[in-house]
DNA sequence: GTAATGTCTATTGACTAAATAGGGATTATG
DNA sequence: CATAATCCCTATTTAGTCAATAGACATTAC
C-alpha cells in the first residue's frame, strides 16, 4: 500500500473535522487553509468522503462539512483503503489469498505479502481519528495493548536517523 | 510502499536465480520461459540488479547471470527498496522521523506511518531468499522467532477470504 | 434576490509504468 | 578468425495515474 498525496490529504482533512468535531459544519475554505490543501482538490476529496459516507455536507450559505461518526469511530484504515486502494503491498488480500492457494511456485512469496498486509491493517484498522487528535490524549482504540511507540513523549535527542534509500 | 509489476518481476526472477544457485550463469530467456516473464523487460530488470551488485553477469556466448551471495543472504527487503523504494507508505523513514521531530500538529499521523513501515521492515529484512525457496524448506533468517504463519502447510480449507475493496 | 456555499464534470500537464526495439560489445566455439 | 550466442545500453511507445485547476450549476441563509 501506497498513501498518495491525495491520501495524505485525505486524512489531514479528516484530523480537521475530528478537531473541530461538534462546532457544526465546517467551510471547504477553513479546512483548507487550517491544513494548507490546495481548495479545489480538497473539495473534491471532500466529496469522495461524503458519498463514501464518511462526512455529511450542509449546502448553500452557512453550508460546510461535518464527520458522520465520532473521532473515536473512523480508523485511518477506512480513509486510506478509500483514497489509496487496499493495504497489500500487492494486489489485495483476497487475490493474495487465491494466489497463495493456486500459485505453488510463489506461494510463500505471496505469504509474506500477506503478512505485511496483515501487519498494515493490524495497525490501521486499530488506530482512529481520536487517536491521532492533539494534544497526545490517551488512546483509546480497543484492543490496543502494548506497542507504545506513538505515544512516547518526543524528547528532544541527538539521534540521527539512518538513511533508508 | 506498493510493490509494482516490476517488482514483483525482479522477486520472481531472484527466486528462480536462487532455485538454480551454484548451476552457473543462467540466461535471460530460460528466468524469462520457467517465470513466465517478458523477455526484453526482465532483461532490464536483471541489469539493475546487477548494478546493485545483486547478481552478476557473464558475457558472450554461454553467458548468463547468478546471485552474487547465497540466497539465504540476500533479503526480500534489498530487491524491493532496489525496484519500488522506501518500505514505508508514505515518504521514507528519515523523512518520517523528521516530520514527526517538526509537524506538531501531524506528528501521531505520522507516527502511526512510522509504525506501518517498522512492521514491514520486521519481515521483509528477515526473510530471505531462501527463505521463499521451494518446497517448504525449515526457515533460517536470523532472528524470526513464532510467526509461523507463513510455513504453515497449506491445508485445502473451504475458507471463504473476506472482500478487502 | 443575492451572496455564499457545496456539486459535478471536464481538462490539463507532468510524470510513471510496462513493455518493445534495435544496434553494440563481448565471448565460446569450431 | 568467423560466427553465433549472449549480455549491454539507449531510445521509444503507449497507456495510465497523479495533482491540480476551471467553471458552470444547485442549494440555502438572510
Amino acid at each position: 500500500m501506497k498513501i498518495s498525496q491525495k491520501g495524505l490529504y485525505a486524512l489531514q482533512a479528516m484530523m480537521m473535522l475530528a478537531r473541530h468535531y461538534n462546532q457544526g459544519a465546517i467551510r471547504i475554505r477553513d479546512v483548507a487553509y487550517e491544513e494548507e490543501l490546495p481548495e479545489k482538490f480538497l473539495e473534491l476529496i471532500l466529496l469522495e468522503l461524503k458519498n463514501a459516507r464518511m462526512v455529511e455536507s450542509v449546502r448553500g450559505a452557512k453550508g460546510g462539512y461535518r464527520l458522520r461518526r465520532a473521532p473515536s469511530e473512523i480508523q485511518l484504515s477506512e480513509i486510506i483503503r478509500l483514497i489509496d486502494g487496499p493495504l497489500a503491498p500487492f494486489a489485495d488480500a483476497e487475490q493474495l489469498r487465491s494466489l497463495i492457494h493456486r500459485d505453488a511456485q510463489h506461494r510463500a512469496l505471496y505469504q509474506i505479502f500477506l503478512d505485511v498486509r496483515d501487519a498494515a491493517a493490524k495497525i490501521l484498522e486499530s488506530t482512529s481519528l481520536a487517536d491521532i487528535l492533539n494534544p497526545a490524549a490517551a488512546r483509546k482504540a480497543k484492543g490496543r495493548k502494548k506497542k507504545l511507540s506513538s505515544i512516547l513523549p518526543m524528547v528532544a535527542h541527538g539521534h540521527i536517523p539512518r538513511s533508508e534509500k
